[in-house]
This record gives structure tokens, sequence and C-alpha cells, in this order.
DNA sequence: CGGCAACTCTTTATGCCGTAAGGTTATCAG
DNA sequence: CTGATAACCTTACGGCATAAAGAGTTGCCG
């Protein structure tokens, strides 16, 4: 029924992620084989081994023993089960935190964790992060990034404003670290390897390269590879682009 | 749900973005009923009008009036179209910039453009961001964005970091604020309720949100709505921080 | 114990999708 | 006119999510 084009229906979702199992006390019925536990993490296992475009309810139930319609019996459908995915893989966030450090290291940390199990499972980032799902995991580490950044004392504007732009800037910086390494190992062609093929390419497509785009030109001669060459640094750089920004916003 | 895996292979979709279109001198068979131009905007406008889970090759042929694979005579496949259609919605920024202001008022231009931008085709935002695809407009938006930035004098590495925390920063905050509205017009429900809805529900499920997540809720109580509600406002405090942080890294 | 309701899981089927293969027809060069 | 070529079509294949219906299993209740 088409709740709307995007991620599963929220209820639904909701009531996976928070409703804990239920501990089945007199029901008829044979026993359940399966648990939404268990379809999820070989959800994740399947999108772990080949990637988002594998990941089919048949090859979930494939991997259980089951056909596709068994885990309709746990799971509403594909769009949720990958709500519950992208939960889980949250969840794996460590719990603690460098508070002792000063917020700076603190929120460091926070962003290079997250960084980190993002990476982790890639295809994570290719699920649509429009609508925020709400899941436990999700919320404990928006928690998490908020605690990190209480020594800062931020009027709360400033602080919605600063967990929006931190959270979706670990996210678009991971995205495309994540693409550089498949490209890398779908091709068997090094990063730099990589990116120098397509560079050449465009300057053979568009030899105005350098009249057109003056800046871009400048900016490429002057630091090494591309902009979006080397993630690892874009991160850590725009890392510290923003928190000098939360910075000059610190109340203390 | 919708996966929009891995985009079309790079070098055909860099050859369909840069070759502009060839003459037709004395080549012999019918001529072409259609071009590359116009299946790029037939595929806009069915993405605009119904979606991007709409957006098949049947539905972009039928609007032209041809079958689906008459598309495949210009178009190697659906990715490299999506590849196309991408950058041929960064065309419509227009190319100009507020100089004489200062640079933090030509950033913020730049950013309200490509923000609004975005939320003309929210289908782009579930286009995968990863790699980036080098097409001409992305590439002046992004030479457009350094003329705005130059001013500040940033050194070349701060130059990048910034430039990837500004471009992930909106197209995260607009992704967030297009789901929105794509959840208000598909349920009927203005934003603010289907917040409330949600978050009643979430109070019900998780009766100890208040203990668990305490710096969550006292955000939440401080602001109005939920740090993922009003993404305009999300999106301007965000970006003042943002460029709080490039200033704060200003060479003049 | 028998019967029934509840429950898991399978089979089958529907209607999509992208696109490979091959046929038909219009248009050109010669 | 002839033959090549390119645009477009029909058909078909293997995939997908999932609706519908049935088979088999289990426990409760009489």
């Amino acid at each position: 029924m088409t709740v709307y084009a995007g991620q599963g229906d929220p209820d639904r979702s909701l009531a996976l992620l928070w409703g804990g199992e239920e501990p089945r006390t007199g029901r008829s019925g044979p026993k359940p084989g399966l648990s939404v536990d268990a379809i999820v993490s070989a959800g994740i296992a399947v999108a772990d081994a080949e990637g988002m475009s594998a990941l089919s309810m048949r090859a979930v139930g494939e991997r259980l023993g089951r056909t596709a319609m068994a885990l309709y019996t746990y799971v509403p459908g594909k769009a949720e089960l990958l709500d519950l995915m992208h939960d889980r893989v949250l969840a794996e966030l460590p719990g603690g935190l460098p508070l002792s450090d000063g917020w700076r290291a603190a929120v460091t940390a926070w962003a290079e964790d997250l960084y980190a199990c993002y990476l982790r499972h890639p295809w994570v980032l290719q699920v649509s992060q429009a609508r925020p799902v709400l899941g436990p995991a999700e919320l404990t580490a928006m928690e998490r990034l908020l605690a990190a950044l209480q020594p800062a004392a931020l009027a709360p504007e400033r602080l919605r404003g600063a967990v929006a732009a931190l959270w979706q800037f670990v996210r678009g910086t991971a995205a495309t670290t994540a693409d550089a390494r498949g490209a890398a190992a779908a091709t068997g062609v090094a990063d730099e390897d990589w990116w120098n093929a397509r560079s050449a390419r465009l300057a053979e497509l568009a030899p105005d390269f350098p009249q057109r785009f003056p800046l871009l030109t400048a900016l490429q001669s002057a630091g090494g590879g591309a902009p979006e060459d080397s993630g690892r640094e874009a991160f850590r750089t725009g890392l510290a682009v923003l928190l000098d920004g939360v910075a000059s916003g610190a109340g203390s």
C-alpha cells in the first residue's frame, strides 16, 4: 500500500526497533525457527559480504535456510528490515567518550567512531538518510554526541545546528571514502591511479578545463590529488573547520 | 527502500556529460527521433512528478512515445541516465554570486541555491552521492563555491575541508527536509503533526525515554520540535556554525 | 484423547524491473 | 536500385517484492 517512497512504514519500524522480544507464553503453533534478530543479522551479513545490490529477501532467506516468504512472518517487508539493519549497525558504536580531554577531543572521538562504523558497513550509506529512523542505537549515538558537546555550553539552537552539521559531515565524507574504496576494489586499480585515469579522461574530453575552472585547477595542483580524493584528509580537516565553528559559539 | 547502488560506467557517463552533440554528417539510417537531452529531460520530468521509485526505462520511454528499448540507442543504461539527470539538475544553479558583500554572504547564497535546487528535485538526494560524477554542472557549482570562498584566503588543505563540509552539509539537511515534506505530502499530515505523532508513539514504546536520553529530552523541550524537525532552522544555524569555522581559519 | 485454532513456512502467482537478442523499417551512400 | 546502417520494435529472460493460499506443526480446551 505504498506508504511513501523511501523507507518502511514508520510505525511498524518503530515498534520493531523498540519492542523487545516477547517471551512467547502459551501460544499455539510451531515454535519459531527464526527471529527478527537473526534475520537482521543475516541481512547485515549479506550486505557486508556482497553489497547492497545483492541484498534481496531471497538472499537473506537463503542464508537462513528458508525461503524469502518465511521472513514475512517476522518482518513486514524489506524496507522495515533495512531500518532495523541500519540501527543495528549503529549499535556497534562504543558507549564511552574521553570526556576528560575537553569537548573537542570527545567530539573528535565520536566522529571517528561513526566514520569507522560507516566504513565497516558502507552499504548503510546507500540507505536513504532522509528520514531519521529513531531507533535506540541512533538516538544513543546522538545522546553521546550531545554529551560530548555539553562542555561547550552551546545555546540550544546552535547546538542543534552543530549536531546536524557534524552528523551530515561524517556521513558524507564516509560515503565518499567508501565509494573510492569500492571503486578500487572493483577495478583492481589503486585509489590514486583510479583518480588519475578519471582526471586524464576529463582533460581529454574537456581540453579547456583549466580556463573554465581556474580555481579548481589551482586547488588540485596545490594539494596533490583531487578535491574528492584522499577522504581521510578531507575528513580530518573538514572536522577541524567544523569544530572551530562550534568553538566560536562555545559558552565557556 | 530503494537502493540506487552503483552508478554507471564512469567512462560512458563522462563521455556523455562532456561530449557535445555531434552534428551527424552523412550517416545512413533513419534520422534520430530522440536525443540524449530529450531523454534526460523526460527522466527528470518523471522523477519530479512521481518520484524516484516510478523512474523506470519504460516510464521514460512512454513519456517520449517510445518503448523502453528505444532509449538504449542513446544511453547505455539506466545508471548512466541517472548520472546525466543528476548533472542536469545542478545546471539549474545560477551562475552569479554576491561577491561584493563579503565571502560569508556569497557562501550563504551558494548554499541556499544548492539547498533550493535539491528541494526542487528531491529524488536527486536518493542518487548515491558517493562517487562524484564530475559533470560540467557539478564542477561549475564547485568552482562557484571556490570563488565565493576566495576572499577568505584559506590554506589549500583547509579550503578542501571547508568545501567538503559545506557540500555534505547542504546535501544532508536538504535530504532531511525533503523527506519531512514527502511524509507530509504522502500522509496528508502537516510537518509538525507528523513529528508529534512519531514522538508520541516513541514515548509509548519507550517509557524510559527521558531517563535514557536526558540530553536529547532537554534539547527537545528547549527548542520546540525535534532535533530533526524544522529543517530550515537546522540549515540556517548549522550553516552559521560552519561559516564560523571557516572564518576562524580565514587569512584576512 | 479428539478437535480446533494459531502459528510457521512453502508453493504458486502477479506484476513489476533492466536489458539481451533479433527482427523490421526508414534512410543514406554508391 | 542495392546494400549498409541506424532507429525502433517485439519478444524473452531472469530477477525482484510480495499477495494468496495451502501444508504441516504445535498447544489449549473440552
